[in-house]
DNA sequence: GTATCTTATAGATAAAAATCTATGAGGTGA
DNA sequence: TCACCTCATAGATTTTTATCTATAAGATAC
């Protein structure tokens, strides 16, 4: 038997002929005239070079050659009948894989959305990647991901990005601070003070020091930490102040202070990104859909800035 | 997924592929262009709708939707892999089913050959059908089973027959019969007792009848009787007289005596008979190949008559 | 920077497959 | 016997497919 001479569309005529023990009949079924369905399985027995089935008193009778094709077809339709349920599911969202990966910050946003979406589609793997701002980026040149989550896109040709949610900047200072209890301050106040900062590169810092420069101010002293929680321990420790995404400030902690700087708002947003030369899964789809549906019943609704459907995902 | 539009090869192709990982490598392993590779793959997706194979860093890097068709892929060739190795052993005469229909009096003799037949094959199925010469008769009409056991093969456009084993007939009488002492008789001498006898049809009552016909014989009187043993066994008894099949005589039994009829010698032969108009089974080619080979080892080597090369087994 | 890989695409062709209509042959049932 | 089933076969047509050559676009290696 050459299997290269098997079709599909063969297969399935002959599995109607058994059903049925009649070549009329399938015709009927298929849609077919009687001599095509004939030579259909003509066809097929020379591929295989038995008779499959034969006439015995004026009836089809499927010999047990027949019958043992007739059962490996069975058992081959059922896989690709599974498969095409895992592929249904897969575009429906419901299976799949959505690798996502986002800068240190996201952090404390993002889970906000996973858990409910992870909730709801319960088999779609969800695998989180972390990094600081440049091995984000690296990894989306490579295209290892599905969906991105920066503030500060990149502005690359094959990147598509869409803001999601405000970005507030905010200063704090230790509880016994000298500027802790001051009603309201200009960005200059804060230049004799030590910072706390984000490495270079971090999205904070970039807009801090372009903020900085713009201003013709300078910074007397700074300390460079690798994370956010590092820095806000650190400034409630006493050991300097420091601009931070508000996002990245837990609810009620009252350990350290938030200054009221009036002349300044130091805001950015945050931005899911998907490569537009890359075929978007099923799975990134569907938690890109469930977030602009979702956005403001699991962030603070207060900064929320939907413009998902900005996203043109063919 | 349109499953009709796949065919063996692609899949065949899209293996390969996936197993070397290079389009360029399977063009060069499949003995095709490497145009055509990237052909089917491209199919391939058209028709799943899905990517299957995708670049990644100058790499082929097969999906995750490729890889579950890949399964499915590995698990359908492994299934007509199976098929093929049925396919090759019932080729090969070891396994499949050889439906013989024989007449009562065979059944002294086949079991003989079919005992080492079995033996030596397994797994051929072997099932067996013993009727009257009638109901074998109507069983090769409607061609239930692949060999036919008769003497006094039909002759019939559609089969073809081949001796195997000389049928020579012997009568009986009780051992108190006034024949049984006598050295030498001639059939008439028989007459005037009565004979038992199997129905009408029978190919030894046939063929005694004809004998007596063309002698101008007639019997005075006789006894239908269903079964060779019956007849046997009722001779011993006393009740009469017979003609019966020398083979149908156990070995040793000296509860009757056999005759010396000088002016008559009946005798017929065993024949296989085939359907020329249907497919034979490679289990019943076999089977025939086997006693071809065995006939002088398993049967009285006295009596066998091997013309079974006569048959045309297309 | 040139040679040499890779994959992708376009265009052409030849083979095959799928399907039809028309027709024939064999059997059943009124 | 006639009408009506069944399946088989022949011949024709239209699509599809498998395949090629030629060529281009990227990337890598030296």
């Amino acid at each position: 038997m050459n299997i290269r001479q098997l079709s599909f569309r063969l297969l399935e005529v002959f599995m109607s002929v058994v059903k049925t023990g009649s070549i009329s009949e399938t015709a009927r079924q298929l849609h077919l005239t009687q001599p095509t369905v004939s030579l259909q399985i003509k066809r097929l027995q020379e591929a295989v070079n038995e008779p499959l089935i034969v006439m015995q008193q004026q009836k089809l009778q499927v010999t047990e050659v027949g019958l043992q094709l007739f059962r490996t077809c069975e058992q081959v339709f059922g896989h690709f009948d599974d498969y095409q349920d895992y592929l249904a599911e897969l575009k429906g969202g419901e299976r799949g894989r959505c690798k996502i990966a986002m800068v240190n910050t996201a952090q404390y946003i993002l889970p906000k959305l996973l858990g409910p979406y992870s909730n709801a589609h319960p088999h779609v793997e969800l695998p989180l990647e972390i990094g600081n701002r440049s091995a984000v980026l690296a990894r989306f040149e490579r295209g290892e991901d599905d969906i991105y989550v920066f503030s500060h896109p990149p502005s690359l040709e094959h990147a598509q990005a869409a803001r999601f949610l405000h970005n507030p900047l905010v200063f704090i200072v230790p509880l016994d601070h000298p500027l802790a209890g001051v009603k309201a301050l200009t960005l200059a106040d804060l230049m004799p003070y030590r910072f706390l900062l984000r490495e270079p590169g971090s999205a904070t810092r970039m807009l801090f020091e372009s903020e900085l420069q713009s201003r013709g101010l300078v910074l007397s002293d700074s300390v460079q930490m690798a994370s956010n929680e590092a820095i806000r321990v650190a400034v409630s420790s006493g050991m300097g102040i420091a601009v931070l995404s508000h996002h990245v400030l837990p609810k009620g902690d009252n350990s350290f202070k938030v200054l009221n700087v009036t002349d300044t708002c130091l805001a950015s947003h945050w931005y899911f990104v998907v490569r537009t030369d890359r075929h978007i899964s099923h799975a990134a789809r569907s938690f890109l859909k469930f977030a602009q549906l979702n956005l403001e019943q699991y962030l603070d609704k207060q900064w929320v800035r939907n413009e998902l459907n900005g996203l043109n995902l063919k």
